[in-house]
DNA sequence: AAACTGACTTCTC
DNA sequence: GGAGAAGCCAGTT
């Protein structure tokens, strides 16, 4: 039965599809949970349960493409690590959202 | 129910 | 481009 049906999980399982070597932004995730404007609510979903492995969180980034927070171990090192390791460009700290910033329709 | 918080975003200096 | 302030949203206390 349903628990309780909240924007979080709207959040995660947006999240869940975005495929490897893409990023999303907080507002990309927040409009595709329903609310381009819930970005701050859409990142606070995330520290607060990142749902492990299911949610890759880590391909969340800011809309600057900077890395911001992250609850798992390695913090925002692991997260670029991670990014890096799927084939997103980066550029220094901040990832290449002109190439790496997924969208729903895959123009890739 | 009201107030506070925070992994955001955007504007201005 | 960096620093500061305001606005918005959902969840938690």
């Amino acid at each position: 039965m349903m628990n309780h049906m909240t924007f979080c999980d709207n959040v995660y399982q947006f999240i869940r599809k975005i495929p490897a070597g893409k990023v999303a932004t907080y507002g990309q995730v927040a409009a595709g949970a329903g609310n381009a404007k819930a970005a701050r609510a859409a990142g606070l979903c995330l520290k607060k349960n990142p749902d492990a492995p299911r949610t890759p969180c880590h391909r969340v980034v800011a809309a600057d493409g900077k890395l911001t927070g992250y609850s798992a171990a390695g913090g925002l090192l692991a997260k670029k690590d991670l990014l890096l390791a799927e084939g997103v460009f980066f550029l220094r700290d901040n990832v290449d959202l002109a190439r790496s910033q997924w969208s729903e329709h895959d123009a890739n």
